[in-house]
DNA sequence: CCGTGTATAGTCGCTTCCGACTAATAGGGA
DNA sequence: TCCCTATTAGTCGGAAGCGACTATACACGG
């Protein structure tokens, strides 16, 4: 029964839209995209009721009906539990909480830059600040656009945290270059 | 035959470290350990194995000889190939340059903040900032204690990324909690 | 009014990932 | 010396994740 706690963060998101109003998943999916949120949410089909099944096996959500339109397939409603309402502040409190620890490929990258050489770390790192900036000004202008909208600022907080942290990484990336240029960053091996 | 292209990092560090030298997998993982390189990868003992068997099958690395030592199991012993040192610099190089979509927890759990309210979202938040300087601190140290023991920078360079960012997560954490507090970030709904 | 592209809705099989389990040896204390 | 624990080394079954594929409906230009 109690299978395996859920660990993907789609789960969280299906959760919340279901708290709003019941839906089917394909639903889940693209209002999802309306809002942009697939930028914090890996949305992929077959994850997606792969999810939906993971939750109703818990218990978080349930169907509630079973739709069908012409000829097209059925499309199933589902809706949350009161399990899953307590469930989903549950697990929202502990993720903001607790820090885990992931695992960013830029990361494991970084772990070999040694590997590259100076000129060529220099290089790449210098074409991914470029790509920094652009998702800078991408998260930037989403932000303006949906806080002029009259969107509530809270809607959107997470692009404010993305942004800030781009931001950081962008500010590593070009001291490391200009590290790695000037000298300062010292080369060893045979480069 | 090609089968699909590796995503795994943890590939990377394996490959890594098999142009140093020739090693079984066992090997691989304890020296990722010992040079605490298992914050930037992600060493599970069931995907080290099946990591291992992708690189052989895609030809980047290859079984050199298998040992028996009294009557423990077979170790088999890999090294890298030549197509191996190839592509790991150009996965290298790719990783480096081009920032890819990732889905970190703590992003997904920020986008439903709004649903914890106000006190409750203050009180998480202060229980991050908390953890997040621990790690700060721990990195920190770490950081000092290879240098100081000779290491040089760059072998440790993921370390300065690492609580760079970390760094700014802390920054905006703070910075919203003051402002859930004095409320300058409005919280629209009910609560 | 016919074809073509796009939006709607979901299925399925294959790969990857994970962690519990097995099993032998080395080391150290009673 | 004998037992217990830690370390070394790896296997295996099941769960989760992914993306290619299926299939209908609808809008619209020619």
């Amino acid at each position: 029964m109690a299978t395996r706690k859920i660990r993907n963060t789609l789960a969280l998101a299906l959760l919340g839209l279901l708290l709003e109003k019941p839906m089917h998943p394909y639903e889940m999916a693209s209002t999802l995209r309306e809002r942009s949120k697939d930028t914090s949410f890996k949305i992929t089909t077959g994850t997606l009721y792969d999810t939906v099944e993971a939750l109703a096996r818990h218990g978080w959500i349930e169907p509630v009906e079973t739709v069908r339109e012409g000829n097209r397939p059925e499309r199933t409603v589902y809706a949350h539990t009161e399990l899953g309402r307590e469930e989903f502040v549950r697990w929202l409190d502990e993720l903001i909480r607790e820090p885990v620890a992931e695992y960013p490929k830029f990361v494991a990258a970084v772990s070999y830059l040694g590997a590259l050489g100076p000129e060529r770390a220099a290089d790449a790192l210098e074409e991914r600040a470029r790509h920094l900036t652009e998702r800078i000004d991408g998260t930037d202008t989403a932000l303006h656009e949906t806080t002029g909208a009259g969107m509530p600022r809270l809607f959107m907080i997470e692009a404010e945290y993305i942004a800030h942290v781009l931001r950081a990484e962008l500010d590593w990336t070009r001291r490391t270059i200009a590290e790695i240029r000037d000298g300062s960053l010292p080369w060893p091996g045979n480069h």
